[in-house]
RNA sequence: UGCCCGAUAGUAUAAAGGUAGUACAACUGGUUUUGGUCCAGUUUGUCUAGGUUCGAAUCCUGGUCGGGCAACCA
């Protein structure tokens, strides 16, 4: 280990489990998911996790689907799920499901059961409820509690082959009903559901809860670090006790920290709503934190597992500032983006002096971070330009490094020009820029010794090519919707979406592939969406550059 | 009112009884054909009250604040 990087509180465990030589050094983790919905950001921080550690020590990890509620549960999630994982970069060791082990775990409830140590309990959902007690009251015992092993035997096995409806009987634990721990005041361990399993089928009508399938998964797999977060530590004891009673693989439970960020929710329930009430178009939605709604908002698998880096892992609650998946994205694409012009806001700049009908194609270079600059593409340029809106002020303040009249900016790759006039529209709107070029400044071979403040990027009119633009904004209005009065969704951003149609682009991004991440110069980094096509070019703007001009207007 | 977690700059995260450090954010300046990037620098912190100790973010006790637990969900 190098002595200089600190460690996070689970790899102070495991290196001290490897030191003594616990489970022979081995280690075995396993990322979980139930399949009932898609995966989000809070996700990605497990599975960095649980992939993460097995890969610094050594170890592997499987994919386990916990799936023994077969009411919420779907194929089409299990498949989102293992896509999921693998965009992120990771292999599992094994694909799992807790439904593989449905004979094993009914045969450790028999176990129980022949223990007297779990009993058949034909009271309702609410008399259960009822005599549990509560935090300050101990419960007390149904009258099924005293049931003999051999009754408890026969009835379990009734209830497997279907003879009861549902809701008519549960096998619970029999530990005790006066612990303070309400988790183990004689908690269920299957309940009777005949509805279809996705993988099972009809093969089983009682389904194992989950405190009675996820450590005995974890015991059947051998998993040394059972990872999960904090509102699982009160079941630990339980999990505990299962592994003892039935004596099995002594696999431990570890609890961090869920991630939680500003401007957005985690909850999958919450996000279904979303996608329900139509808020959102669906899961991947660019505006919402799902790993399948970042990746078509253009974020990168290496961004995501970067973030998931520094955020760290503790056991305290946090709230970590979306500017910091931001500064992620932006560190990673600065480097790998190609930078290419796109005009969101046009008005047309017209080049007095530049002769009618003439054109050139100028080299711009594909991304200044890299050498060589990437290789170049070529650019054409004509006496028609169409430039941003707000690159141009009839009445500049001071310190504007763009365009009004007498003020000289330099276009991007091509010629510094001077604004010398403009004209309005009958509405008394700008509608048209005059500037002359100076022949002698083009972009690498400038001897006409001009320094200009700015540079403004443009795209000649009559080679511009159309493009609709999506720009997205924070889904919410307020850093924690869920903490705020009334419904979360009272506190959605109404403008996290503003469609440009259309914006002007340069004709090389014609020939843009899907996935590709490009920079607009100056307004920051786009990628083709899912719904593009040659005919209808649909870019998704992944996130703004910094802006730290929009700042200063803004604050004065 | 019971039990269980937690508390370090704005946000996160280190410091294992001995210099409170790092990242992001913010701010200043420099470089720059992106008001981007990059570089240099600045500001901001141990919840509280006691105790142990030569010395406490760290150990002990009380308090305060935040979170979780009484689903036939996971």
């Amino acid at each position: 280990m190098s002595e200089e990087k600190s460690l996070n509180f689970l790899e102070e465990i495991i290196e001290k489990d490897i030191e003594t030589g616990k489970h022979g050094g081995r280690v075995l983790t396993r990322f979980p998911p139930e399949p009932n919905g898609y995966l989000h950001i809070g996700h990605a921080k497990s599975i960095c996790l649980n992939f993460g550690l097995a890969q610094q020590y050594g170890g592997k990890t499987n994919l386990r689907f916990d799936d023994t509620n077969p009411s919420t549960e779907e194929v089409e999630y299990v498949n989102s799920i293992k896509m999921d994982v693998n965009w992120l970069g990771f292999q599992w060791d094994q694909e799992l499901y807790s439904s593989d082990y449905f004979e094993q775990l009914y045969s450790f409830a028999v176990i129980l059961i022949q223990k007297d140590l779990a009993y058949v309990d034909d009271s309702t959902a609410e008399e259960i409820a009822a005599t549990k007690g509560s935090p300050t009251e101990p419960g007390i015992p149904t009258i099924y509690r005293s049931r003999s092993i051999e009754e408890n035997l026969k009835l379990f096995e009734e209830m497997r082959s279907g003879k009861y409806p549902d809701g008519a009987k549960v096998l619970r634990a029999k530990i005790d009903l006066a612990s303070p721990n309400m988790h183990l005041r004689d908690p269920l361990l299957y309940r009777i559901k005949h509805v279809a399993h996705h993988r099972t089928g009809s093969d089983w009508c009682i389904y194992p809860m989950y405190d009675f399938a996820h450590g005995q998964s974890d015991a059947i797999e051998e998993i040394t670090h059972s990872i999960c977060t904090l509102e699982f530590i009160p079941h630990r004891p339980l999990y505990d006790w299962f592994i003892d009673q039935l004596a099995i693989f002594p696999s431990h439970q570890y609890e961090f920290a869920r991630l939680n960020m500003t401007y957005t929710i985690m909850s999958k329930r919450k996000l279904l709503q979303l996608v329900n009430e139509g808020h959102v178009t669906s899961w991947d939605d660019p505006r919402m934190p799902t790993i399948s709604g970042l990746r078509r908002r253009g974020y990168t698998p290496k961004s995501i597992r970067h973030f998931c880096e520094l955020i760290g892992v503790a056991k305290r609650e946090n709230n970590i500032d979306m500017g910091l998946l931001e500064y992620c994205i932006r560190e990673d694409l600065n480097k790998s983006a190609w930078r290419r012009m796109a005009v969101l806001d046009p008005i047309k700049l017209i080049i007095t002096n530049y002769p009618e009908g003439q054109e050139e194609l100028l080299q711009g270079e594909n991304n200044p971070e890299v050498e060589d600059g990437d290789g170049s593409r070529s650019i054409p340029f004509s006496k028609e330009l169409w430039i941003e809106r707000d690159d141009f002020m009839e009445n500049p303040p001071k310190k504007f490094f763009r365009l009004g009249i007498g003020l000289m900016v330099r276009l991007k790759s091509a010629y510094i020009v001077k604004c010398e006039d403009f004209v309005k529209d009958k509405n008394g709107n700008i509608c048209e820029i005059k500037c002359s070029y100076i022949p002698e400044s083009k972009s690498g071979h400038d001897t006409s010794g001009i320094h200009v403040k700015g540079t403004i990027h443009w795209v000649s009119v009559p080679h511009a090519q159309t493009a609709e633009v999506r720009l997205y904004d924070r889904l919410f209005q307020v850093e924690d919707p869920s903490s705020e009065e009334g419904d979360f969704k009272e506190y959605i951003n109404p403008n996290s979406l503003q469609i440009v149609k259309p914006a002007y682009i340069e004709p090389d991004l014609m020939n843009a592939p899907s996935g590709k991440n490009y920079q607009f110069i100056r307004k920051g980094y786009f990628v083709l969406d899912k719904e593009s096509t040659p005919q209808h070019l649909i870019f998704n703007r992944t996130v703004t550059l910094k802006d730290t001009w929009a700042k200063l207007s803004t604050n004065h």
